[in-house]
RNA sequence: UGGGACGUGGCCAAGUUGGUUAAGGCACGGGGUUUUGAUCCCCGCAUUCGCAGGUUCAAGUCCUGCCGUCCCAGCCA
């Protein structure tokens, strides 16, 4: 395996944006470029996000420019504080770091000036239809809108509805400000637009300064413009919008203008990614939380222990495109493997227990064998790990009537015992129900680890834990959230009826001691990568999550 | 039936100003190593770039037409 750890130095990916930002610092358009996440504080960050997030600072990282994170805190109805803190612990935690951080409030006043600018120019009014009569106002999408009563409303008349709008003089919904450009445009978002609308709440950050709150389209242009922004980086969904965010700075006494560039959004399958639906399955109980290990946001990833690098490696591996595109849950789980594999000390552990007695193993005592703490990786060092005359094994790890190429614990077989040595079956207890009891074994002394005689071959090797040394720990094993590919294709059904309801399972495990004392992963050899749950893990009752399982030929050939 | 965008192997995705044999990863198949049926290592895997025409000595790359998919009619972002 090669040393050479320096997994963020691989090289790049082409794509289209990163074509760009060379083309602009080449050209001299760009001495120097600057990105930003501008996410709104109403919900947690996914696997989605991540990828944004990537990009951007990733993309600055490399041509050394700077990312701002932005906090687009313009609709105070939908936006928290404690979403705000959530986004920021997560950005850290997949291992960046912004430059600025700003918020979409921190320039409503400077907003407010430039709305001011626009009206005064006659390039907005103030409009007094109600919400239903601009939608009929507006047209369809084969039909051309029509000018608004109020298009022409002098510029005095809106100025001064303007400021009173500001001071709470209006309930909600009484007046909008909107920019006057073309109710006849193909494109429907230049139908006059609204850019302020009438909110009487206050808001996380500016309290009741403020009765008029900024729509998305005019306030993202601007902040990209005032943070000195080069490429504001968004999603397929805004290429409509690009006109109005050109339009709005070309309306202006706003010298910068960003380039708004649209990528395509991350979809995975068996997941459903939108913070609404998310919110929804929180809300209704359907999963423990947003940290819920089976959620696909960034805070249950942390929990359920994949790495950030992991992440990070994903996120560059699926590159960055315009085409919209569905990528297997298994390629992340993928990149989780990858890292850890290479990261995480091994150890043993016995998901489902049966027990074996090694019939020439003296009574009474322990035998502490040592072990590699990983297979290809010396400099992680051994562990010692004791072997008693009762052990547990995983319960399939043993065959009464094997089916062919059983490598496994069979009647009259013989297996190796990982770290330790070879075990010969001498016969099996039932109780009364048939149900296997217990298995006892003889063991050759002259195959223990490190023995002359320890490279004899045997088909099989099985992990174990002794019986007296094992502890006992809850484990979790999550499955995917959901059991079809897209919850959200058949559009008779809530997607919420397509949760997998094996999406969760519980067992009571033994595990090795070793892993008490270890870092944050591990993998239990032949099972999978665990860690200790962050919440619910006591030193009185450990839980364990299943980050993910290890690759399986075997099982996966019995399908 | 308006506008915007996309369409390269099962899934992603590179493809310089058109120039030979269409990167790479995942998945899959086969083989090797292995005290994890893990990892690792080999080998294989698109005569073809949504379809049909056209331009050219030469087209995935240019032109025309067609087909398919996605987005837009919030005082959400």
């Amino acid at each position: 395996m090669s040393t050479d750890s320096s997994t963020d130095e691989k090289t790049k990916v082409s794509h289209f944006i990163r074509n760009i930002v060379i083309a602009d610092l080449s050209s001299g358009k760009h001495q120097s470029i600057k990105t930003r996440f501008p996410p709104e504080p109403n919900g947690y960050l996914h696997i989605g996000h991540a990828k944004a997030i990537c990009l951007n600072f990733e993309l600055a990282r490399e041509f050394s420019g700077l990312t701002n994170l932005r906090f687009d805190d313009t609709n105070p109805a939908k936006e928290e504080e404690v979403y705000a803190r959530a986004i920021e612990a997560d950005i850290r935690w997949l291992g960046y770091q912004w430059d600025e951080l700003c918020h979409a409030s921190d320039y409503f006043e400077r907003f407010y000036d430039y709305a001011v600018e626009l009206i005064t120019a006659g390039k907005a009014y103030v409009e007094e239809l109600s919400a239903d009569e601009m939608r009929e106002y507006r047209g369809t999408l084969t039909e051309a809108g029509r000018p608004s009563p109020w298009r022409e409303r002098p510029q005095e008349e809106s100025l001064d509805l303007f400021a009173r709008m500001r001071t709470g003089e209006f309930p909600d919904g009484a007046y909008v400000l909107r920019a006057k450009i073309d109710m006849a445009s193909p494109n429907i978002k230049m139908r006059d637009p609204a850019i302020y609308r009438i909110r009487n709440i206050p808001h996380q950050r500016t309290g009741d300064a403020w009765h008029i709150y900024p729509m998305y389209d005019f306030a993202h242009c601007i902040s990209d413009a005032i943070e000195g922004i080069t490429h504001s980086l968004c999603t397929l969904e805004f290429e409509d919008h690009r006109p109005l965010y050109d339009w709005v700075l070309d309306n202006i006494s706003i010298a910068a203008h960003p380039q708004q560039i649209e990528f395509a959004r991350l979809n995975l399958d068996y997941t459903v990614m939108s913070k609404r639906r998310l919110k929804l399955l929180v809300d209704e109980g359907l999963v423990d939380g947003w940290d819920d290990p089976r959620m696909p946001t960034l805070a249950a990833m942390r929990r359920r222990g994949y790495p950030p690098q992991a992440i990070r490696n994903f996120a560059e591996l699926i590159g960055v495109t315009k085409s919209e595109s569905i990528i297997p849950l298994g390629v992340l789980e993928n990149e989780v493997r990858n890292e850890l594999n290479q990261t995480a000390p091994r150890a043993m552990g016995v998901l489902d227990p049966l027990k074996i007695v090694l019939l020439n193993f003296p009574e009474g005592e322990t035998e502490w064998l040592e072990a590699a703490r990983h297979p290809q990786d010396e400099s992680m060092g051994k562990r010692k790990v004791p072997i008693t005359r009762e052990i547990y094994i995983e319960r399939g790890d043993f065959m009464e009537e094997p089916v062919r190429k059983y490598f496994r614990l069979k009647p009259g077989g013989e297996v190796r015992l990982r770290n330790a040595f070879i075990i010969k079956f001498v016969e099996l207890m039932k109780d009364e129900n048939g149900e296997i009891v217990e298995i006892r074994c003889e063991l050759d002394p002259q195959t223990r680890s490190g023995m002359p005689e320890s490279n004899r071959r045997v088909k099989g090797t099985i992990h174990w834990v002794s019986a007296e040394h094992g502890v006992a720990a809850e484990v979790r094993l999550y499955d995917r959230l959901f059991n079809v590919e897209n919850p959200l294709a058949d559009k008779q059904r809530d997607f919420q009826e397509f949760i997998n309801p094996d999406c969760l399972s519980k067992a009571q495990a033994i595990v090795e001691p070793s892993v008490f004392a270890g870092g944050e992963n591990f993998q239990f050899e032949r099972v999978g990568y665990f860690c200790f749950d962050s919440k619910d893990s006591t030193a009185d009752k450990p839980v364990l999550n299943r980050t993910v399982s290890l690759r399986d030929s075997w099982a996966k050939r019995g399908q």
